[in-house]
This record gives C-alpha cells, structure tokens and sequence, in this order.
DNA sequence: AGTTGTGGTGGAAGCGCTTCCATGAAAGAC
DNA sequence: GTCTTTCATGGAAGCGCTTCCACCACAACT
C-alpha cells in the first residue's frame, strides 16, 4: 500500500524527537505552541495519518466506536436504521470509524469479543438490550459505553435519551384535551425499556388529569408493523376514539387495517404514534407522532462517549428535545 | 479491561514458543500436527484471543473488513439497509468486524482514511459508486476489494453480483409474453450500473421479441419511492398495460399513485418491480419482483473478499442466483 | 551565588503480535 | 557410518505508536 509517512518522519521533519510529535499531535501539554504549531505543519505537508492499530496498542486510542445494535435485523426497523444511519454520520464526522456490532446468533461471542479484540474503543448501545445477559457481560467488562436511551435501572451508565415518558404523556394528554376519552395503546416488546416509558407516558396523562386507565384498552404490540395491523381487529373491537401506538410502524399497521374496514382516520379514530419514522415513508400521509431527532441524538451519544475516552466528564444522563409531529391522523384546531 | 491473556501465556501453557504459537493459531505450515493440537487446546482453556490491533500492526490481519456505501441514507434506501444488515452478519459469522464506510460529505476522506489508518484490511465496494472520484482513489490504493454488482467497465475487480440484465429480461419476457404491449419502464438512477443494467434488460426483452421499444415508455427515474409517485401521472399518460419499475420502491410509488386514481393494478396495469423489498414492508400486498438473495450474496461476497486476504484465488466474477417473486400486481395463470 | 521549582524535551521501553532466520533433530541418500 | 536434505522449532527483530522517566534549561525564589 506503498510507501507510508510514520511519526518518525512527522518529527524529523519537525526536527523534534518522535516523543514531542506524538504528544504535539494528540493535543497532550507539555509542548511550545510554536513546536505544536511545526508539527502540525510538517504532518499536514507530509500527509501523515497515525497508523490507528499502533496507536491503539501502544495505550492510545484507535478512534473506533462499535454500535451495539439489539436486533439482528434492519429491514423492517425504521428505528434502528435512522441510529446506524445517523451515528455512521456522527462518528465519521469526528473521524471516529464505525463498527457494526448486531445481535447475532452468536452474540455471546460475536460481540464481546470484537470489544476484548481490542478493535473498540468504546461502544454505543442502544438501550433496549440492557438487562440482557450478553450486555451485562459486556458492561461488566468495562467498556467505555454510552446508552441511547436511559436505563431507568441503570443510572450509573453514561447515557443519551430523548424523554420518552414526557413526550407520550404529552401527546396522550393531548389527545385527552381534544376530547377524546377511549384511547387505546398498542405498546411496544414488553421489557424493553422505550416500550414501557411510553406505556408509563399514557398512563401518567391519565393520571394527570384524574382519569383511570381502562385496561382493557391497553394492547400488547413488538413495535412491528405486521402486529399492528394484525391486533387492529382487536383495537377496533374496544370502541376507542383515538389510538396511540408506541412507535409508527405499529400505527401504520393499524391504519392500513383500519382503512380496509373503511374507519376514517382521523375522522372516526385518531391516531398517534412515536418516532416519527412515517415521515421518510411516502405513505401519503404522516402520523402524528414524536420526532426522534436521530441526527442530534447520534451526535450527542458520540460526543458523549468520545469525551469520556478522552478522560474527560460528562452529565450521566443528556436529554435531547424531540418534536412533535402534526400529522393528518388526529385533528387540529385551525391556527 | 481486566487481566488479558497473550500469545505468551498460550505458548508457555502449550510448552512451545510464541512463534509456534502463532503459526499453529494462524494455520500456517511448519507446525507439527499434535503440537497444533496443544496449542489449540491451550487457548481454549485459557480463553484466548489474540489481540488484532497487533496482528495488524505486525502484518497480520485484523479481520476487519468495510461495507463502503454508495448513499449516505439507510432509511428510504431498502436495498443498502439490507446490504448493511446481510452483510454484517456475514462478516460476523466468519469472525471479521464490520465497518460501515458510508458516503459522506466529506467522502474523500473520510472513507479512504480509514483504509489508510489501517483499520481495515479490505473493503466490499457497493457498485454503483464505481466510476466516482473517491472510489477511484480508493482502488487505486490497492486495496484488496470487492464490488457488490460487477460493474462492466472494470471486469478485472472481483465482484460478486445477481444477473440484473438477465434477471430484467425474464421478467419483462414474462408480461410481454402474457400479452402485455406497452410495457412502460421507471429506470432507476441513470449512471449507475445496476439501473443501465435492468434498462438494458428491458430493451433486450423486447428485441428478443423482434419488438421495437417505443421510447416515449422509458421514464428517468432515480430509485426512490417519491419519484414513482410523482412520475406516476406521466406513466399513465403512457397509456401502458404494464410497468416494470427498476425497484420496488418506485413500484410502490407508482402504484400508490396509480391506485388513487383508482387504476385497478394488476388489472388495468401490470407492475413488477426488482429487489424483492416490497417483500418485508407489509404493504398488504406485494410485488412481483426478482428477489436480491442478500444473504447468499453478503456471505459470496465476504467470502471472496476473505480468500483474497488470506492470498486464495476466486473467480473474477461470481454469479448468485436470483428469484422470482410472483406477487399480486401480475396476473398468473392458474396453476 | 546556591537552591528549588517549572516545564519543555528526547531516549528508551514496550504494547502483542508475525515472521525471518538460525538451529537442531530426524530421516533419507550415498 | 557419514553426508545431505527436510522440516519443526525458538530466538530475536520489528511493525508504528504512546508514555514513563530522566534530563536540561531557565526562572524564581532564599
């Protein structure tokens, strides 16, 4: 791959030794500006990129994150898509790579052992998986890792959420406000820990407002498509006037059910969903729903994790604003 | 990280040195059958595994290998978010890490330094970006390499692809056959390989029928769902008995549109699309289509890559058999 | 002037591995 | 029985980097 430019050029260019380039290079004190400055130059000049699997044996860092993934399929999980996408971006643009860690057959091995290979830094997991027993491992093994998405059990881990409790809350007592009084839930995989947040978020807009949950509105769901459209029989059974899904995928399910049995959405039900993936869809349509700001989100997480490789200090916990999607699945008030 | 365990502790347990070691975990020759045992067994009790940042460095291999992307969008591109999921599960499943190597602004960059960084010890290139600045500069870097979908202009890169051009006339065959006569065509986006390849298909279903394609049918279409929507009015205006989409997201677009407009579809217009991803969107209905068997071609695809690594030979090309997915926007003959 | 900082600097060690090369033992050839 | 060939084996070098530590110069104190 011919001839390559080590730091031993960089320093002799710079007619200091190796050890001063290194640490003019990575940004550790203990060198003049001026000698920082004519480092910088002389690698500019030579083109010089470290050689990152030197650097990382040597203590340093190889400028890797590993992106846990819980799922072992993309194709049908806008929400997983948008995170690799956006977190690709993210690393890239702080010239971090990125490795794809899914949940394999073999996770127990896969993934662990990319990290105990030494090809990660540090890695960012999406939080659904926490309580697993191949994440405990992993965690147990003190990777540096960020959550996308708190653990409510886990507070101690570094982590990036948007408020999904707050923003469901917000969007069923919405729902609630408008006049709506049977809202039905379809809620995502039990267990994990976004489907129970905005499980808690409908139930609290109920409670805020002195209401008592039917329970016989509530709707077991996986966050797939297919099982919303499947449960839709279901839902409609229960009479209610407005319906929130725990994320998109899930109300497009309902909806195209819905449609085939001629309810008007919103006309007849409203309904509200959760991520805003619909967006990206060209359904005709857009759901009103939470916008999940990938691109921020992904570019905190990894700011996150990347400041704490580099020793430095972090909230446990960043919060990042979601938006709310007016979509035509409920009804607005003109202006 | 814990205590970790070396090459040293596994040759000491074996009673050999490190550099049998080594070569009775890498496979190499010189090593005597019963001590390759020990070793081997070595290892697993101690639970090794060998560090690859310095395999790397030391001129072995880090087993790592680059999906390099041709779009900086996974979540309206079903055909490179399959690529992604299929192809890191074949790279896990052989014990090689996945890095994801998406085009971005600052592609040039970017994606040739992480090859340059020696992250990475060999790349699978998403055709249809052959042919653009930063993916010539990548390959000409030597970089081992190889192309998902052959590209025609470089026969000499290995690559690993489905018979798009063969795979287009068949199916284009299969409604010209059936008694449709204006056969219109979305292309996909011109310039790029795989759409001139199932354009070409297209035109080679009709001359192999003595047919003359009437161009006013060929609509410029670019891949994504919206522009066969938009497009849809215009095809229509065609008047054609069928379409043939160059993937099924245009497909799904078109027939979005054209179903608003209360076009019965397969009855007033026949439409098949390419790719096979209607398949796993739940759209309640789906679409006849050749089916991207991704999984046999993410594992083809790595394994070619990895033999070249390992200094193997494959051939040049590597074909894998596409299906055909007889869906609902065609009429089949009974049985 | 003598002493104690202070902080920039380079020498050298060493991260864990692969591979070159010299060594030595076993096996075949004369 | 000696001489060569073959082949397994271990010692040692070195991949490119980071960092420890000793060093030195200079400034700021008694």
């Amino acid at each position: 791959m011919a001839d390559v430019v080590t730091l031993d050029d960089v320093a002799r260019a710079a007619g200091v030794s190796r050890a001063a380039a290194s640490r003019a290079l990575n940004g550790r004190p203990g060198v003049r500006d001026d000698v920082r400055e004519r480092v910088a130059q002389a690698a500019k000049s030579l083109d010089y990129r470290r050689n990152r699997a030197a650097a990382n044996l040597a203590g340093g860092s190889a400028s890797v994150i590993g992106l846990v993934l819980g799922t072992d399929r993309l194709h049908d999980d806008p929400y997983a898509t948008s995170l690799v996408e956006s977190v690709a971006r993210a690393a890239a643009s702080r010239d971090h790579g990125l490795m794809l860690l899914m949940k394999e057959p073999n996770q127990t091995t896969s993934t662990r052992n990319m990290v105990r290979d030494g090809l990660v830094d540090g890695v960012i997991i999406s939080s659904v998986v926490v309580g697993e027993p191949w994440i405990e491992d992993l965690l147990a093994s003190n990777v540096p890792s960020v959550l996308v998405g708190a653990h409510p059990e886990r507070p101690e881990i570094y982590s990036v959420d948007v408020e999904n409790l707050e923003s469901a809350a917000a969007l069923v007592g919405h729902l609630l406000d408008s006049g709506c009084s049977r809202i039905a839930t379809i809620t995502g995989t039990l267990g994990r820990v976004d489907a129970s947040l905005r499980l808690a978020g409908y139930r609290t807009a109920h409670e805020q407002r002195g209401l008592t949950v039917d329970e016989s509105l509530v709707f077991v769901g996986n966050f797939r498509r297919g099982v919303g459209y499947d449960i839709a029989d279901d839902v409609l059974g229960a009479a209610p006037d407005a319906v929130f899904a725990a994320n998109d995928e899930m109300a497009i399910g309902f909806i195209d059910r819905a449609r085939e049995r001629s309810v008007d959405i919103p006309g007849d039900i409203a309904v509200v969903g959760f991520d805003g993936s619909s967006m990206h869809q060209h359904l005709g349509f857009t759901i009103t729903s939470i916008i999940q700001p990938f691109d921020v989100l992904a570019e905190t997480v990894v700011d996150v994790l990347v400041s704490q490789l580099a020793g430095g200090e972090a909230p446990t916990t960043t919060m990042v604003p979601p938006t709310l999607l007016k979509g035509d699945t409920t009804i607005w008030e003109i202006g």
